[in-house]
DNA sequence: GCAAGGTC
């Protein structure tokens, strides 16, 4: 028997091979220079030893675009609706196929092996539609699915002997969901395009897009744009109170249960009342054992966050560092949402690998030899397919590119927290009384830092030291005044908050939030603004017209807000459930998008004119 | 020339 296995990427390919193959594993070339072919023999129940060659695909293996004779110039974009849509194979995704069509024609049998997410399911169905091509005998029903989340010997021998079949409805999700971005990000943006036809024709702008993903990302950064422009600061009133005892070096600041008032008076009054008594009571002391927690496992998202966070590297910069640690074996895959180790994942032996580590070695081999190892904390999302992001090699950091030595460090320093015990230490609450208003103090003594030893990126110092106090103690009031302020402007967005709100309102994935952003930028819709060392992201005058624009149609269901992209991807779970046909959520997503799509049609010219508007604001040619 | 999703 003859088995043909295929991964989703040639580092999958290789890792099962090895493992199935027992180290006898012959390696050969294939037509496309990622992916490998290799061979070995596998027992396989009731079948015996069998061929196994095992090969990849590298991601998708097909496009969808339309036809030739629905091109830019031919119809009116809002045909693309109801347009056909084609299969292609791009260039490199025809030398793929070529190697499954030659490998396909003499196999007995199918094994995918792709990723166990949805779009793993569809690029399954990918790869049995190529390999039909040379052998028809290969069905949906007669095509093995190995289910799989790690690579580790006894849990990839069993996916090897247990296999499943293809989740047909997966797939349906996947198509419905690449039938409904091309239609609708092509209608829109020839439409767009169309709108700002005399701009584009001087050059002032280049292609005007849209896209489920693109447009709520932008509108993310124009909402908070117009947060800070349309800030009124409002003065606001408190009364800080100082105590100070005769044996400490210093006073102590107490500060009003009340918090800020916004009414002068009330602040004055209650102030002057207070007045009446010099002396304040101690009311209560309470000490408390606390604790600062160690960070989850790293997932990609957290590492976009943390590298744009600490180092100012872009999601697309700290991912690709990701990316070509991977590639070199040192760190794991690094896209993964992941927030919790597999059960036989062997730290200890990760961990060692770095002992002799010139930067971290000395941490490493105090862990391990005076017995601070404690188990990482467990997240709550699990992807299937990918454990957290963890070193799998050490290396020294010189040996590194500038990035992905800064990438690298955050991922071995974030590991070794991981695997370290929380830090603790005890804070004090001292509540008092002074006539019949309440104030409070607060101090923290840091007793053990543990993994904030190796984790340089969390800051948790010991405050202001408090003297002794005693519960129903009288003291002196040292300065007891009313204070005024003003409540400050927010802050224009910064990479690490658009990322967290892409997450938060399911805009993208883990592997495309990055390109999403460079995407927005590219379409000249924000900028990058460095401003006291910070990098803030600040919408263009066509970005804010674009939202704006579309905001003022008021459409039924916002395109600049994320409420239609999370409606998809609720709409393709319930096709996954089968609570709803591929066809029923088709058609009314259609509906939904066409509404808006007649809406703007009609109303094009207020785009225009939102942008023509801004353009005269700020002094610049208004093309008539 | 258009999307978003995989991957190198």
């Amino acid at each position: 028997m003859k088995i043909l296995c295929v991964a989703e990427k040639n580092s999958i390919g290789k890792g099962v091979a090895n493992i199935l193959g027992g180290g006898r594993v012959r390696t050969k070339d294939s037509t496309y220079k990622y992916v490998k072919n290799y061979e070995f023999t596998f027992n396989f129940p009731h079948l015996g030893n069998c061929d196994v060659v095992m090969t990849s695909v590298a991601g998708h293996l097909t496009g969808n675009d339309f036809p030739s004779n629905f091109g830019w110039n031919n119809v009116v974009p809002g045909r693309l609706f109801e347009a056909p849509i084609e299969e292609v194979h791009s260039p490199d995704q025809k030398k793929v196929a070529k190697n499954i069509e030659t490998l396909a024609r003499d196999a007995d049998k199918l094994m995918i092996w792709t990723d166990c997410d949805r779009e793993g399911e569809y690029i399954g169905y990918e790869i049995l539609q190529v390999a039909r091509r040379t052998n028809p005998r290969l069905t949906l029903e007669n095509t093995w699915r190995a289910q799989f989340s790690h690579l580790e010997y006894s849990h990839i021998t069993h996916a090897a002997k247990n296999p499943i079949k293809l989740d047909e409805n997966a797939v349906d999700a996947v198509k419905t969901r690449m039938e409904l971005d091309l239609r609708t990000g092509a209608a829109f943006t020839r439409f767009l395009c169309g709108i700002f036809g005399k701009y584009r024709d001087k050059k002032i702008i280049s292609t005007v897009s849209y896209g489920s993903c693109q447009f709520p990302t932008l509108g993310f950064v124009v909402d908070r744009y117009k947060r800070v422009l349309n800030f009124k600061p409002e003065e606001f009133w408190s009364i800080e109170l100082q105590v100070k005892k005769d044996d400490a070096p210093k006073p102590v600041k107490f500060t009003w249960k009340r918090g800020r008032l916004y009414d002068r008076m009330s602040a004055v009054v209650i102030y002057e009342y207070c007045m009446r008594q010099t002396t304040a009571t101690i009311r209560s002391i309470e000490s408390n054992q606390t604790y600062k927690y160690k960070p989850l496992p790293l997932t990609t998202v957290q590492l976009q966050k943390s590298c744009s966070l600490y180092f100012k590297l872009s999601a697309k910069q700290s991912l690709e560092a990701a990316e070509k640690l991977y590639q070199k074996g040192f760190v794991s895959y690094p896209r993964t949402e992941t927030d919790s180790f597999p059960n036989n994942l062997n730290l200890t032996e990760l961990l060692s690998k770095h002992k002799d580590h010139r930067t971290w070695g000395n941490y490493v081999t105090s862990l391990l030899d005076e017995n601070k190892f404690s188990d990482p904390r467990k997240g709550k999302h699990d992807d299937k397919a990918h454990p957290p992001i963890h070193p799998v090699a050490s290396i020294e950091l010189d040996r590194l590119t500038l990035n992905e030595k800064k990438v690298y460090e955050f991922i071995v320093r974030h590991f070794l927290a991981c695997c370290s015990a929380d830090a603790c230490g005890d804070s004090t609450t001292v509540i008092l009384d002074w006539s019949k208003e309440q104030f409070t103090a607060s101090g923290l003594m840091v007793r053990e830092r543990n993994y904030l030893d190796i984790y340089p990126y969390h800051k948790w110092e010991t405050s202001q030291a408090l003297p002794r106090f005693t519960r129903g103690e009288v003291v002196p009031l040292h300065m007891a005044e009313v204070k005024d302020g003003k409540t400050s402007p927010p802050q224009y967005l910064t990479e690490t908050e658009l990322i967290a709100l892409m997450d938060a309102n399911g805009i993208g994935t883990d592997a495309t939030i990055a390109e999403h952003i460079e995407k927005i930028i590219a379409r000249e819709y924000i900028n990058k603004d460095v401003k006291r060392n910070k990098t803030f992201l600040v919408p263009t005058l066509l970005g804010i017209s674009l939202v704006e624009g579309f905001e003022s149609i008021e459409l039924q269901n916002s395109l600049t807000k994320p409420f239609l992209r999370k409606l998809l991807e609720s709409e393709l779970d319930e096709i996954c459930q089968q609570k709803k046909t591929r066809e029923q959520v088709l058609h009314e997503m259609v509906v939904l998008y066409k509404a808006s799509f007649s809406k703007v049609c009609q109303f094009h010219q207020v785009i225009l004119n939102t942008y023509q508007s801004y353009r005269r604001d700020n002094g610049q040619d208004v093309l008539n």
